[in-house]
DNA sequence: TTAAACAGGACAGAAAAGGTACTATTTGCG
DNA sequence: CGCAAATAGTACCTTTTCTGTCCTGTTTAA
């Protein structure tokens, strides 16, 4: 129904990581190239991902030799919503959101001319409150619960 | 931060001009090349819509000379997320989700598989609140009826 | 001074979405 | 009975977006 980008999942990987290795704010730092190694992914997506995570101020980066990544704040305290921005960008319903408002306006057309706000703004709320750490919740590695819970979804 | 399809917007046009026009269950047929001329839209593009709306079941198509289409439920029984599901499908996470299931499992990694279920949940049920009706919410420009029952939806 | 590691931007390939056109089928009307 | 109108379904092409990778510059510990 809604699509994420990829790279907001392997964010969260990564996040999660972090944490799981102890680099939060006071601690150790780990490099892109060891969680590339721990997580199977690319070491460049891996790169990418911490770049943007870092510019959403959600890591901090250390420069220099002996440099790395870690977390910016405890998972807990980091909303989904945060990572999801950082990634996908703000909520886009392409035409009569950004820019073009005077094509079918002028005809007095699209009764709908910014009934989606609402929408989004319950999106947003729904994604507030959840945090990444409710995302991340350690190993378990259940596959099949995300397929069933579409199967849900889509019965509805 | 997540993106609809332009086909659910202009779905939403679409349906909102055949209830204005009072192309409802018992009522009359709208044809397309009708409905493209109200809403500005280029005809095969509103056939499309159309059609789509037609497989989902929330718009009647009647075949033949004299045909037309008009809508199987008034706007008011009509749940947002049935259009969005008509045109966005369900939520895909990419990953861990539609196949390849065994990359990242063979190893341990990916302590995130399966748990956006939470996230998926929050949306859908933000959305279950919202009919088309509120959306469309006629020439008044009343706003406000979807942002009350957003409210309603948050105070649960 | 050197090497390790982050920071930033740029780029080619792949995938999806958007829009259009064509054909088949159904059905009212002269 | 035949014609015209209108939906139903399918296929295709164009455009945009996403994904993943690479390259160059900057910082800093050893």
């Amino acid at each position: 129904m809604l699509r994420l980008s990829k790279l907001t999942d392997y964010a969260v990987v990564v996040l999660s990581r972090l944490e799981q290795d102890g680099a939060v704010v006071g601690g150790q730092v780990q490099t892109a190239p060891e969680l590339a190694l721990h997580t199977g992914m690319a070491e460049p997506t891996v790169a990418k991902v911490l770049k943007i995570l870092g510019q959403a101020g959600l890591v901090e980066g250390v420069r220099g030799a002996r440099g790395g990544y870690r977390l910016a704040r405890p998972l807990a305290a980091m909303p989904l919503a945060e990572v999801i921005v950082a990634f996908d960008g703000p909520i886009a319903l392409t035409a009569c959101v950004d820019g073009s408002l005077s094509a079918c306006e002028t005809e007095g057309h699209c009764p709908v001319r910014g009934r989606w706000d609402p929408v989004n703004d319950a999106i947003r709320h729904a994604l507030s409150g959840i945090t990444v750490a409710d995302l991340s919740a350690s190993a378990g590695c259940a596959p099949m619960r995300a397929a069933a819970s579409i199967m849900n979804l889509m019965a509805e």
